[in-house]
DNA sequence: TCCTCCATCCCATCAACATGTGATTGCCGG
DNA sequence: CCGGCAATCACATGTTGATGGGATGGAGGA
């Protein structure tokens, strides 16, 4: 096995502390530094070639900048970096905003330091580790608002929002579908009706987001 | 402890008989039903209102309708039932097309009997279960390709792609930055030249896959 | 300082879209 | 067999969007 080499991003001493020793005194890790804050970080891995984490642990809350501002600038830096996100709170904005910026992995500090550890294992075989009631918000943003099987629209209807959504003007919307352009315009009219709604723009962004 | 409502669908007899013994003899679970196929649960389900079991395990290839076809099916009839799928594949396109139809677990069959038992009890807790392997391709998906820290844009420029993905129109844009019309329509045909695009639509979906 | 980039604004034109009113056909359920 | 609904098509009018010009002031780098 080889030993991986850590990163450890935290203001909390404590908690620091018990990070370092636990993660620091197993012999398949390679704890290459700790650092207060992004900011210290950079300057630090910047100033040395040497240090190359394969994975960091990144606390959200810190001095300077947050956890989650700070990931665009560990991955440019180290793009091959692999981010495991620590934090108190289980909120879905914090945690979409993360996996957005760039982290592969999302853990309660209420976790065990087993736990973490079986995390950074994960995390570093390419994987991901993510603790059930995180993994179940992930889940949920998947999950459509309206189902398929009882969206309001017709399947007609349908077919033309994903000519639409798939960049077709109505004059190639028609075409695609063999019918003339005043029946897409219809079409268009009755969904806009229906979807309480008035132009391209919105009927897009509603596909998009699965709400139709 | 109370004991967890279980329903297997599956139609290979060696998995099925496997799940079977193992899950229907833990005195946590209340094995309920075994179907072959997503069309004989149904009809078993709703031929009998005492069937209602919590958690489904669903496989994705079976005879007639599809694991995935079948989650909303299921859904409708069960709106509560937390669904696991089993496969053997790991394919992203099936993944999220399970997501987003509405599962709220993914596990490779390749796992072990004591890890389908832990995802069921994690499940049925509220939370998500999911295999490294396949958490990291859901963490993917929301990696952006291009980071927002180097964006081709600048920011005023992000601000208006913004204003147009939430559905308003130049008009509104303007209003909302207030900022002349005049002045969004340069912005959009900056941003136009520089993302090659040519309308309105492909901005919104490179927006929303964070192309940008 | 000069030069470039950005944000702001104006004008003009044509294609595309939003919306109303109205009509025909075929299917399904009462 | 009739009423309702989905799907089809037509015409008309005004609005919005895409794209081409050109112009100005300010912030910042060479």
């Amino acid at each position: 096995m080889k030993t991986i080499s850590l990163a450890i991003i935290e203001d909390n001493d404590i908690i620091q502390e018990s990070l370092s020793t636990f993660l620091g005194g197993d012999p398949q890790f390679d704890l290459q530094l700790t650092a207060v804050s992004v900011e210290e970080f950079l300057s630090a891995v910047g100033g040395n070639p040497m240090l190359s984490p394969a994975v960091v642990l990144l606390d959200i809350q810190l001095p300077g900048m947050s956890g989650i501002e700070g990931i665009p600038h560990i991955k440019k830096l180290l793009p091959e970096v692999s981010i495991i996100m620590l934090t108190t709170f289980i909120e879905s904005e914090k945690i979409f905003a993360a996996l957005c910026a760039g982290a592969c992995s999302y853990l309660a500090k209420s976790v065990s330091l087993l736990n973490i550890r079986d995390a950074i294992i994960t995390v570093s075989q390419g994987g991901s580790y993510m603790s059930p009631g995180i993994a179940r918000k992930v889940v949920e943003y998947f999950t459509p608002k309206t189902n398929k099987i009882d969206s309001p629209l017709t399947a007609r209807q349908l077919e033309i929002v994903q000519c639409i959504v798939d960049g077709l003007s109505y004059k190639m919307v028609a075409l695609r579908l063999n019918i003339s352009l005043d029946t897409v315009r219809t079409h268009i009219k009755n969904i806009y009706q229906i979807l309480e709604i008035n132009s391209k723009g919105e009927l897009i962004r509603k596909s998009l987001n699965r709400e139709v």
